[in-house]
DNA sequence: TCTGGGGTCCTAGGACCC
DNA sequence: TCTGGGGTCCTAGGACCC
């Protein structure tokens, strides 16, 4: 007897960051906005109560798109491009900075809503969740439309909605009828909904796997699913291939995980200019160990501790490199951890100038674990007193 | 005009142990 | 003197995702 189909719903908030600024900033409604860049470009509040937002064509620097507004995708601007050449693209769009804090407020309400539909809800970031709705009894367009109304009414924000029996095909459908929409598919489907689409419409499927797909003369997802799978094997590998072939026929047994354990802390941060080992020496100790600070305030206040401390860095043609180093005890105290990070710098010739630095800490266990541990290890942990 | 910051998972070689 | 596998940990890099 085969397993009884499963109804997985794939929700992701649309344009989330620029809707959330939206709210603020309701008179933006129906220009080009972007949200990306540095910190400095929030808008000026005049004398007389009037805004003044920044402008694209008046920024210079580094710094990428996280998100822009329908108004402004139509001007080809999407997520990752660098603002200057967004700016090339729409020069009168308006940039606003990037504001976490109130993304993860508005990510924390929309969850919360879903929450109170149903518990079987795995994160999925920020603006994205996978809810299992298998064992309720309403309904799949139902649900669906009541999800997207507690959305709404706990944010004032849209969502889009893709429901299938996996989260393979549930991920792509939300995409399909963005924004405000709501896909619901069968397996029987697929060859008409699913097998038209670009390759990289497949979660896992990426711009180099893209790439090399195209060199052999597949593109759609039908043309995946009609290929050979010894002729697969032989240019992506056992596994690759094999998932290759599960994906492009909508075939995805992965359960809905409704709670996970972090695997790292991390912390980086890309200067405003490229800086020298030596000449710069002092900025970069200074940088170096700001960032060894704000991972062991991370860990602290999400109460882990870690073993593993790497660092990362990129050079300023790109080449990134990364070094780690395994304690013998876990921690969360920045001089151990900043000691660890130094020992992995020794290790990397410092020729060219950096564009990067980053610290991370991994091999984690949760401070709670810790509780019921003995006196002769709490002797080794003197932090957890 | 180059390309952010926070993550996860996979691969692969070498050390080391049984 | 030569020849085994299997399992786990550590390290480094890379693809991919939001």
């Amino acid at each position: 007897m085969s397993p009884p189909v499963r109804r997985i719903a794939h929700l992701d908030m649309d344009a989330f960051y620029a809707s959330v600024e939206l709210l603020r900033y309701p008179e933006l409604r129906g220009l080009p906005v972007v949200i990306g860049g540095r910190a400095e470009h929030k808008p000026v509040i005049k004398t007389n109560g009037s805004k003044h937002f920044y402008k694209l064509r008046e920024y210079v620097g580094r710094g990428v798109i996280t998100t822009a507004t329908y108004e402004a995708r139509a001007a080809g601007i999407f997520s990752a491009m660098g603002v200057m050449k967004a700016a090339q693209l729409a020069p009168d769009a308006i940039l606003l900075p990037v504001d976490f804090k109130a993304y993860r407020y508005y990510s924390r309400l929309f969850k919360a809503a879903v929450a109170r539909v149903t518990s079987q809800i795995e994160d999925s970031g920020i603006d994205e969740i996978y809810i299992d709705l298998s064992d309720l009894p309403d309904d799949t367009l139902t649900l669906a439309k009541r999800i997207k109304l507690a959305v709404r009414d706990a944010t004032g924000l849209s969502c889009s909605i893709g429901i299938t029996p996996n989260k393979l095909l549930s991920k792509i459908c939300s995409d399909l009828e963005k924004p405000d929409g709501i896909t619901i598919l069968e397996i029987s489907d697929i060859p008409d909904r699913i097998w038209p689409l670009s390759v990289n419409k497949i979660n896992g499927i990426g711009p180099k796997a893209t790439q090399k797909l195209a060199s052999l003369g597949i593109t759609t997802i039908g043309e995946l699913a009609k290929a050979e799978q010894s002729f697969l094997q032989i240019h992506f590998g056992r596994s690759y291939s094999s998932w290759l072939y599960e994906a492009s026929h909508g075939i995805d047994q992965r359960p809905v995980i409704t709670h996970t354990e972090p695997k790292s802390i991390s912390r980086e941060t890309t200067f405003e200019r490229d800086l020298h080992p030596n000449q710069d020496r002092l900025i970069l100790s200074k940088a170096f160990a700001t960032l060894c600070i704000q991972v062991a305030e991370d860990l602290s206040h999400k109460g882990y501790i870690g073993r593993t401390i790497s660092v990362k860095l990129r050079f300023e043609d790109f080449y990134t490199v990364t070094r780690d180093f395994t304690l013998s005890v876990h921690t969360n105290d920045s001089v151990l951890i900043r000691r660890a990070a130094r020992e992995c710098l020794r290790r990397v010739p410092l020729k060219k100038k950096l564009r990067l630095l980053g610290i991370k800490v991994s091999s984690l266990t949760s401070i709670h674990s810790m509780c019921g541990i003995g006196a002769s290890l709490q002797r080794e942990l003197p932090f957890l007193t």
